[in-house]
DNA sequence: AGCTTATTGTCGCAAATTGCGACAATAATA
DNA sequence: TATTATTGTCGCAATTTGCGACAATAAGCT
């Protein structure tokens, strides 16, 4: 007997930022060279919100992620069972038991920012690899994949100004040129230094702190973190 | 045997204008007082896209309307099995040939804007009506449809500015006070009448023609329509 | 035909926001 | 002490927005 809900899955396009890049976390699956986004199935008692937490918890073994529902994928020529049967006798999983794992899937996507300090992640038992990837340099992703990627990226630059949610992908204390160059790779496109500190700033949500020594020939930044209220 | 996905549901806030009031479609059950949302399931070979643009279609007969998917809903607490089994059982279906309909469902929820006077609305065979009923003056709704009513509006209004979709809910040609008057109740409140119609016009997206006389004691307003392209 | 009323299209101006360069203030190095 | 790279701010022009003023109607009323 099945312990999940058919038809539907869940997908997670979870952004995490380093070296001045845009990165995301990409499975690899045993034994298939396919590349996919972290998702998975929803318990038939779960709240669909809550197995997407359960998801990122197993990947990254954080709780407490900022976290969006963008988009929900349904056509029908998404459906390839092909794909989904080559990774379950990869692994040697008996199809006869997972039939409902063949048919077809509507996917609720998620996008996730997270301080990329903090996860190591982990593969899960049908991936050989769990890691992250620039968005540049992203390899071939299976079924409809890149098109979700491609969809949370617009929408998270869509929802970039709400709030301060680019500060999500740093640490708990960062500096303004920091949040300025996350906002530059998010919205692909340079910003102007002084325009952005004072927007900013204006907000009136940033607490500043002591100055931020990197050991650079050059005056020293402040670091700031979300006020708390 | 069943010919939609199981678990899978669609709603559809409908919204339209008229009376200087937002209206949304709402349906009510055979001998049950039951108020619901339009809403249906996606067949086993259907786009999801298409089968809720099926849906408007067999409820309002319009092709060709504005909609967007806004948010996919998923808790546990929505699955309420007597309600479903309450509207089949008034309806006389038997339940043993609808077990699929008495599971938990996940329901995509979309908003959709169509022209008031286009529409005759069309009950379907589970419902005795399929009317517009004001914002402000909505029956109670069944399950979880409230919440998805607010979140339709929220969203839309989050979305007003994206080129000019509150004008999908006036007739071809419109004025700008008219336009106004769609924002206005969308948002929930005055907006400045100059500021507006500078704005509107600056998008350089409208067509002006002849005036409108309405044998009102004062100037006559232009109307616009989308400029073609 | 004038006078009145309600509403529309525009304009002007002040206030707020944004784009962009200038400049002084560092932190480390040479 | 001079040099270099980067940061925090300021000033100013350009743009956008809020808001009132005013002329231009369309029709009703004497």
């Amino acid at each position: 007997m099945n312990t999940f809900l058919t038809h539907i899955a869940f997908d997670s396009v979870v952004f995490g930022f380093s070296g001045e890049k845009l990165k995301i976390l990409i499975m690899k699956y045993h034994n298939t060279g396919l590349y996919a986004l972290p998702g998975g199935f929803v318990g038939l008692q779960e709240n669909l919100n809550d197995a997407v937490r359960r998801g990122l918890k197993e990947r990254t073994g954080l709780d407490n992620i900022y976290l969006e529902q963008f988009y929900t994928f349904g056509d029908v020529a998404r459906y390839k069972p092909e794909v989904m049967q080559t990774i379950l006798e990869a692994n040697g999983r008996p199809l006869a038991e997972n039939t409902w794992m063949l048919e077809r899937f509507i996917s609720v996507a998620y996008y996730a920012l997270i301080n990329y300090e903090k996860v190591i992640p982990k593969p899960d038992a049908l991936s050989d690899l769990c890691a992250w990837y620039a968005l540049d340099e992203l390899p071939p992703l299976m079924l409809d994949h890149e098109l979700i990627v491609k969809k949370a990226l617009q929408t998270l630059g869509e929802n970039l100004d709400k709030k301060l949610v680019g500060a999500n992908l740093l640490p708990e204390r960062f500096t303004i040129p920091a949040l300025q160059k996350v906002y530059e790779s998010i919205l692909g496109e340079k910003l102007n230094r002084s325009a952005f500190q004072r927007k900013i700033l204006s907000l009136g949500i940033l607490k500043r702190h002591e100055k931020e020594y990197s050991g650079k020939a050059h005056k020293a930044p402040f670091l700031y973190s979300f006020e708390e209220k």
